[in-house]
DNA sequence: CCTTTATCTTGACAATGTCAAGTAGTACTC
DNA sequence: GAGTACTACTTGACATTGTCAAGATAAAGG
């Protein structure tokens, strides 16, 4: 199998995801139809069939390459020299915002628990397992590895709530219609990861997890 | 038919919308059929489009009056006595995710900004801007009115973003189902809106926003 | 050559969103 | 009190959707 005579060959899979990722991008999940997928793929209509299960199964194969790569930015920052307090819970809020900015399609599906596919699929619920994991690691690391296991959860998860309410504003709130005049959205951004970020750095300190701000 | 000699008015609205609720939160947006929101209600299939213009009509207006009650929410806590800082902080969260709780259905639609009406229904904009504005009165002044409207307006995007993302992460997120062990979710939601308050407490002081933590 | 398996297609069907056209009642006008 | 308008629905019809079932094509292995 997979012997591919030349060109596209089992590339229809992703043809399929491509299609499915870009149309939830520009007109979110909702409107999703497995017919018009198929179509701007380019195949018939039941060609994705071979590669899902069913249209909830294009939902869960998204949301489980998204938090693959969700693990992968959470990775990148937690192997970042030199990075801690303060100045961590800024990269942190960046890559996460990064993530969610690039990959739009994926976000809107990761977090809905209707149709994300964790608990129903398993290689999906996996995945978002796996990302938390990370996520934990990150802070341990970044943050600090003297805090016990249930204060570090905490920390964490107040860190994913910053983080992803951040995210699901700029993404889909009211940062963008509501600015106030004379300002752009970019330096709003900037200005609200600065504000959250030197307010983590407190925090920490204040538990005494880093020496200083960085 | 169906001859309401006089209770069962005109409320056919008020049923179509409480089923529409019910089966959203029940199920999710995604499974919402008008079809089966009329069966739910006791009505033809078509009586819903006699109130609202098309599926999209029914989410906007759950929409709206979700925005209602959020910024109905957020007066009561700006309308608290004695409250500051850090515990105004928690209050502040307390009520959102409070709501987001009690209103899983009208919380699932408001966010998402595929259905939830913002920018294509003129009410739900309405709506939307007005809690928005309650959000901006309370924080101006439960944590500080002598802030600069811009720092204000940054202040409040981050406390939403903590408030929002802590709800979505209870409501959909991993914390239900990744639980360290021998921790039950409410003394764990307690602790992360403890240690949230007690931050946005610490920020608040450093900008000498309030005397102290209370 | 025959069978298997992977990959896709065509056909069919119930359910859905929604348009169009009815129907009953109530209210108001002349 | 007949006519008209309006509200609050209902029934009927149609294109589109998700998905099951049954092919079709082609490569691979025996």
């Amino acid at each position: 199998m997979a012997a591919p005579s030349h060109d596209t060959h089992g590339d229809v899979r992703r043809l399929v995801l491509d299609a499915a990722i870009a149309i939830i991008d520009a007109t979110g999940a909702e409107s999703l139809s497995m017919r018009e997928v198929a179509r701007q793929a380019g195949v018939s209509h039941q060609a994705p069939y071979h590669y899902f299960k069913d249209r909830s199964g294009i939902f869960a194969a998204i949301s489980e390459e998204g938090f693959n790569k969700l693990a992968s930015a959470f990775r990148d920052v937690r192997d970042e020299e030199n990075v801690s307090g303060e100045l961590a819970a800024k990269r942190g809020f960046q890559a996460y915002l990064g993530f969610a900015r690039e990959n739009t399609g994926h976000f809107r599906v990761m977090f809905r628990t209707d149709i994300c596919g964790i608990g129903t699929h398993e290689s999906t619920t996996i995945a978002a397992d796996s990302a938390f994991e990370e996520l934990l690691n990150m802070v341990a690391r970044t943050i600090g590895s003297s805090i016990n296991p249930k204060d570090s959860f905490t920390f964490a998860i107040m860190l994913w709530s910053n983080a992803h309410g951040l995210a699901t504003l700029v993404l889909d709130g009211p940062l963008a219609r509501k600015m106030p005049p004379g300002e752009d959205l970019e330096s709003q951004i900037q200005a609200v990861i600065n504000l959250s970020g030197h307010m983590v750095g407190l925090q920490a300190a204040e538990m005494g997890l880093v020496p200083s701000g960085h």
